[in-house]
DNA sequence: GTGTATGATTAACA
DNA sequence: TGTTAATCATACAC
């Protein structure tokens, strides 16, 4: 008999109206289940399944009292572990079928993603080196070798076996509390199986769905293991947090090119990877220190008078060591090598263009003594020693009447600008 | 501890 | 893409 047929009969036996379902959700019956004592014409055996059913589809009108009592005679009547296996084979073919298709999903990406991140730092899987790998890793990945490494790799490896150590304890007491709720599940659906249809199916589908639901709470705890390394990566490797003062020497070097090029202090590409070479640091961070210098340098200049002058002096110095014959050169002032750069007309003179004439190193360091320790305590006579560019409106640099300081190399030694404006 | 110096970063701009 | 200007974060001197 097909299903249709049997729908039929159910709603015969229990005296149901055709457009009323025999039980809510029930579609077929299979009659094998329901093995009765043949009679006759079989009549009382459909009587039996009706009551059966009738009672189940009325017990919720009942009162609780009521209700509790037909349970428990349901309970023990003969034809409950029939109607039980009917259930349950219901329920298998309607709510679980339409549900396992769902289940079946693919693994997550993201959670493979973490996992795969956990397992490259070290802090899923098993230990490697304490993180010593992803250490020097990211040692190689900022670029440079500081002094103190071990001791940042240390520092590293111990923050990064803490956060390994919270991520083991948390999965540990996740697992825990999984396997317990799900034990405390699966005894509880054991123990509802007695008086409502539940299959093992359905109870291993649960299980399953437990399983997920932890899953899920597990990736949480992954991602937040994640982000967690990933701020420890990036204190670790953030040069901004490890920022290191330039060598002294360095300073000088950029200085001097700076203050011998003021009135165009941007080296060009060549000239960065130059310096860069020269102060063992890189070309952007040449950049960087122009980008500042400029900035700082317009927006103060009265304070960096006196450390032009210095630079002025140093120049002047050099250069008279040298000769006088290049005055132009940056590299003259006896910082040695040549950063090959073209002639911007903005070599300090020395102290040259004070008035035209070329001071030797006595009167040059005679002039430094008479700066006193503080240097130009006027900025009067300091704009007489040098004087720096004058900005353009738009805050460029424009190449200002100067005094002593910056002067086309074309011009004479005594084309001496005064620039007061500062 | 506090103020200053300084290297790095970022958004806006040409 | 390089520069400016503002800002951040750290180093350093006191």
């Amino acid at each position: 008999m097909d299903d249709q047929g049997r729908l039929i009969q159910a709603r015969g036996a229990v005296g149901l109206p055709p457009g009323h379902p025999a039980v809510p959700g029930v579609p077929s019956m299979t009659p094998h289940s329901l093995h009765e004592p043949p009679s006759d014409n079989g009549e009382p055996r459909k009587q039996d399944i009706g009551d059966i059913l009738q009672q189940i589809m009325t017990i919720t009108d009942q009162s609780l009292d009521e209700a509790q009592a037909k349970k428990h005679a349901l309970n023990c009547h003969r034809m409950k572990p029939a109607l039980f296996t009917v259930l349950c084979e219901i329920k298998e073919k309607t709510g679980l079928s339409i549900r396992s298709s769902q289940e079946e999903e693919p693994v997550d990406p993201q959670l493979m993603r973490l996992d795969n991140m956990l397992l490259a730092e070290g802090v899923a899987g098993p230990e490697k080196g304490g993180g010593s790998a992803a250490a020097a890793a990211a040692a190689a990945a900022a670029g440079g070798v500081s002094p103190d490494n071990s001791i940042e790799h240390s520092d590293y490896r111990n923050k990064l076996s803490q956060i390994r150590q919270i991520y083991h304890s948390e999965l540990e007491k996740y697992e825990q509390a999984c396997n317990e709720f799900t034990t405390h599940v699966m005894n509880l659906l054991r123990e509802q199986s007695r008086t409502r249809p539940v299959s093992p199916k359905e109870i291993e589908r649960m299980v399953s769905i437990i399983h997920r639901k932890f899953s899920s709470i597990q990736m949480q705890l992954k991602q937040s293991t994640c982000e967690a390394v990933m701020i420890l990566r990036s204190r670790f490797l953030d040069a901004r947090r490890k920022r290191r003062n330039f060598s002294k020497q360095a300073t000088e070097v950029l200085n001097e090119y700076f203050y011998s090029h003021l009135s165009n202090p941007y080296p060009s590409e060549e000239a960065k990877e130059e310096l860069a070479k020269k102060c063992g640091i890189t070309v952007s961070q040449v950049s960087n220190w122009f980008g500042n210098k400029r900035i700082r340098y317009k927006k103060n200049i009265g304070k960096f008078q006196e450390e032009a002058n210095i630079y002025a002096v140093k120049t002047a110095v050099s250069a008279a060591q040298s000769g006088g014959d290049s005055p132009n050169t940056p590299s003259s002032a006896g910082s040695g090598g040549s950063f090959n750069l073209s002639s911007s007309g903005d070599m300090f003179m020395g102290l040259q263009g004070l008035n035209g004439d070329s001071y030797p190193t006595s009167q040059v360091e005679s002039m430094r003594h008479s700066m006193g320790p503080g240097g130009y305590g006027d900025s009067m006579a300091a704009s007489q020693m040098y004087s720096p560019r004058e900005m353009r409106a738009n805050g460029g640099w424009q190449e200002a009447a100067t005094p002593s300081s910056v002067t086309s190399p074309t011009e004479g030694p005594g084309s001496v600008h005064s620039d007061t404006s500062n």
